[in-house]
DNA sequence: GTATATTATATTGTTGACAATATTATTAGC
DNA sequence: GCTAATAATATTGTCAACAATATAATATAC
């Protein structure tokens, strides 16, 4: 669970001073490699390897592990060491169950805390520009421009708690995101899908927004049902 | 996030051996200590104390703390200490949206993966004998129904992702419960909501169940509402 | 040559000692 | 007596050595 950003967020704020520790620093870099593949499901990992890496003592890494393991992102064998987390078609099915309403719910809460100018920004972002970049398959841009969506209604929503239970499956959500992008023709559609929930949002209709959202996650768990066999 | 719960159940059947390391130890009993008000919000907790009275190194405290903190439960300040975090009314308003979509999704999933008939136990533990100990104000009688409720529904639903966020917020969830419990028509207006939850499941109407139960939550809320000067 | 037992190596688990930091108590100055 | 500086104590943070366990390599029996 990850109040803890807040938590370090706040903490951060009242002290005036940005101390990022070892152990966030290991944290963030693991999350990253294996996010991106750079670690596949299945991946080893030892402590040692790591602390001579990156220059820390082994408790450091451990401790960065236990972080890791609690957001299910490795998993441990006691004595025998650290793999990275297997995703299965299953667990991916029940992700997008679970995305459907919390995502929904976000759309929801930030439409109903803010003005309609308010996303003004993201519909100018959701553009011609972005709609070129999606056509010549630059997924980076895309996926770029949907983080910035996510975390502008997280923002908007006012719920750490919904952060928090977000945040925690941001990572598996990430790296399912990734996959289906390379399905031809799901950016595209994923694109235009956003474009309407951002009028729903201009639009101050929360409820029609959450809708659209929810339309969207079952859109996408179809073609991830169609195309699983490439995608696992 | 309590992927670990899964990962270590897997493992402990696989390996036929349940050992149950000090630092799990800790955490449950420290869980068991916040989320009873044994140790209310605010409260320090020492390093030094924990290791002394469970008779383990520091280290093992020490990474109890970690996963309290990871979970939400307490809050470190590095160099200062650790403490239990506090609850504001906003949280626990928050809590209750996600709640709300999340519980909802819970019962669909349960009512849509079983058998109607699946649901008999719980309705005859949710019969007159129950109705009657809610009568007298036998709340741990009720509470332990509610959570075999829960726990019965979130087995049904079959998903381990939606498992692994609503433990997230279990214990935040529990500690309101237990304050509502006391506002005086709740908890006999609860048991009546429950009753009618598990005949729509048991009429294997899946979306009447998640509608219904959706309404539990806002009903609950609405309480909160009322009663907020009282319970925080 | 294969299978089993034994040894050696590598890896994770745990601890206590020490360092860094914060909190409390004491003193000095006015 | 009150405040500020200093010292003493307590608490958390970090590390490196050691123990426990698992894996790999070698030797032995048949």
């Amino acid at each position: 669970m990850s109040y803890k950003n807040v938590t370090k967020l706040s903490s951060v704020v009242s002290a005036s001073k940005a101390r990022i520790s070892d152990t966030d620093r290991l944290v963030d870099e693991l999350r990253r490699r294996i996010v991106s593949n750079q670690m596949p499901p299945g991946s080893r990992i030892r402590e040692n390897e790591l602390a001579e890496e990156f220059d820390v003592s082994r408790s450091r890494v451990r401790d960065a592990f236990g972080i890791l393991e609690e957001r299910g992102l490795i998993e441990r064998i006691p004595n025998k060491g650290a793999v990275v987390m297997r995703l299965e078609a299953g667990s991916f099915l029940e992700l997008f169950d679970v995305r459907e309403v919390l995502e929904g719910l976000m759309v929801r809460l930030a439409t109903q805390n803010t003005e309609p100018e308010h996303w003004d920004d993201l519909i100018n972002l959701f553009g011609d520009d972005l709609a070129k970049a999606v056509e010549r398959n630059d997924f980076n841009v895309y996926l770029a421009a949907i983080a910035q969506f996510r975390q502008s209604c997280i923002n908007a929503s006012g719920s750490d708690t919904l952060r928090g239970v977000l945040d925690d499956i941001y990572d598996r959500v990430l790296s399912m995101t990734r996959r289906l992008m390379l399905v031809p023709g799901r950016a595209s559609e994923g694109f235009r899908q956003h474009q309407e929930i951002l009028q729903a949002m201009r639009a101050g209709n929360a409820v029609h927004a959450e809708e659209l959202k929810r339309a969207n996650i079952r859109s996408v768990r179809k073609w991830f049902l169609k195309y699983n066999d490439f995608l696992l």
